[in-house]
DNA sequence: AAACCAGTATATCGCTTCGATATAACGAAC
DNA sequence: GTTCGTTATATCGAAGCGATATACTGGTTT
C-alpha cells in the first residue's frame, strides 16, 4: 500500500524521505501522516528490492520541475564537488531516491493488483494515480469500490434500523450511513464520466497505462 | 483503541471472541472487520492485565438483554444444568469473557484519555460510548474533533487550490474536502445539542459518567 | 451409516504500521 | 557563540493485519 504511494510519488521526480512524507499527505490526500517508522523501512525495503536507488543529492534549489534528472551525471558531480569544497562534511546528508526501471514495473503491478488492500485508503490512492491506468481499469476500480461501499451501506443502514443502539451509537452509525451514501453518489458520478469518455475516446488515451488485468 | 472497544462491548454482557468481532462492526460501527490476529492477542492482553476473565459459557440462547449478569451465579448453574439435561450442547472450547472491576476502571481511564489514538476511528468509538461520559467530557470530545477536522479541512482545501494536481488527484482531494465539511457541520450540530442539554439538564445526567479529566 | 462439506470458533505466524525517541546537521535568533 | 527551531535519517517496541492451522458441529450426499 505504502510502497505503491512511494513509487507513485517518485514517478514525478527524485525525492528524499522527508519530502515524500509531506507529499503523501498533500498530493495523494492520504489521511494520516505516515510516520517515519513506516516510511524508512518501506524505503529500505524498496531499495533492497531494487525498485528505487539512492542517488547523490543534486542542487538543493527546488523540486526540479523540468526534466526529472535523467542523465545529469555531470551535474551531480558538480554539485558534489561544490559541496565538498565549500561547505564540507557531507556526513549524513539527504538521501535522494530515484525510481528504477524495475520500480516502474513494480508500480504497474501494484497499481493493477486490485486484490491487495481493500481499504478505502487504498482506493483513494489508486484513484489519485488514475492517470496511469487505462479507462477500462479505472472504470473497474470505480465499480469495485462502488460495490464495496454499497454493501457496507446496506449493512450500516440495517444495523441502524434494527439493532438496539443507544442514542450516541445510533448517531454515529447514521452519520456513517450518510457519509457512505454521499460516497456512493460521488462514485456513480465518476463511473458515468468514465463511461462517457469510454464511448467517446476523444482526448486522454492511456499512454502510461496498465494493461487490463485478467479476471 | 481496540481494548476500549472490547471493554465497551463487554459492559453489556459476557461475550466470546467471535461474537465480539461481529459486534465491533455492527454496534460500534468500526470500519474494518477486526481480524482474529488482532482480536485474540488483545483479549489475551486484557486477560493478562486482569481487565477481563473467561467464565464458563452459559446459556447459548440470546444476548441476555435484561441484567448484565451481576451476581447471577445461580442462573449460571441453572443454565448449565438445563443444558446438560435437555439440549446437551456443551459447545466446548468456547471462551466467554466477562468484565472485571479492574476492567471497568481501565475502561473509564481509556475512555477519558483523549490523547491516545487521535484517529477518526478512535473518535467514532468514543462517541459511540458517549453514554458513559459526562456532558462536559462529551462536549470536549466533540470540540476537539471539531478542531481537528477544521484543521484538516483547511489543509485539504489549500492543497486542492494551490498545488498542481492532475485531474484524478484533484478529484480525490475535492471529495475529501466535501466529506470533511460535511463532518464539520455534523459535529457542530452535535456540539450545539450538547450545549443545549448542558444549560437545561433535564433528562440524561451522567450516571456511569467519567470525571472530567484535568487540562 | 459413512463421507464430505460448510459454518463456527480459537489460536498462531510473519510482516507492516505506528508512536515515541535518538541523533545529527543547518540556519537563525539572541 | 550558544541555544533553539527546522529539516532529516534511523531505530525500537508494541499493535494491527492477512493468511493459515486446527478443531468441533450440523447438514447433505452417496
Amino acid at each position: 500500500m505504502l510502497d505503491l504511494a512511494i513509487l507513485g510519488l517518485l514517478q514525478e521526480g527524485d525525492l528524499h524521505g522527508y519530502e515524500i512524507r509531506r507529499r503523501l499527505r498533500q498530493s495523494l490526500g492520504l489521511v494520516s501522516n505516515v510516520s517515519f517508522g513506516t516510511l524508512y523501512p518501506a524505503l529500505a525495503r524498496l531499495e533492497a528490492a531494487g525498485a528505487v536507488r539512492s542517488v547523490a543529492p543534486l542542487a538543493p534549489t527546488s523540486e526540479a520541475p523540468s526534466g526529472p534528472a535523467t542523465g545529469s551525471l555531470s551535474g551531480e558531480l558538480a554539485a558534489l564537488r561544490a559541496r565538498r569544497s565549500t561547505l564540507a562534511r557531507p556526513k549524513r546528508s539527504k538521501k535522494v531516491y530515484r525510481l528504477t526501471d524495475e520500480g516502474r514495473v513494480l508500480f504497474t503491478e501494484l497499481l493493477a493488483d486490485t486484490g491487495a488492500g481493500d481499504d478505502a485508503r487504498a482506493f483513494s490512492l489508486r484513484l489519485s494515480l488514475g492517470r496511469h491506468l487505462t479507462v477500462e481499469a479505472r472504470t473497474r476500480l470505480l465499480e469495485r469500490q462502488h460495490d464495496r461501499v454499497a454493501l457496507r451501506l446496506a449493512e450500516v443502514t440495517d444495523a441502524a434500523s434494527s439493532a438496539e443502539l443507544d442514542s450516541y451509537a445510533r448517531c454515529v452509525v447514521e452519520h456513517q450511513a450518510d457519509t457512505l451514501s454521499n460516497d456512493l453518489a460521488w462514485l456513480e458520478r465518476l463511473i458515468a464520466a468514465e463511461r462517457a469518455s469510454q464511448h467517446q475516446p476523444t482526448t486522454t488515451s492511456g499512454r502510461h497505462a496498465v494493461a487490463p488485468a485478467n479476471s
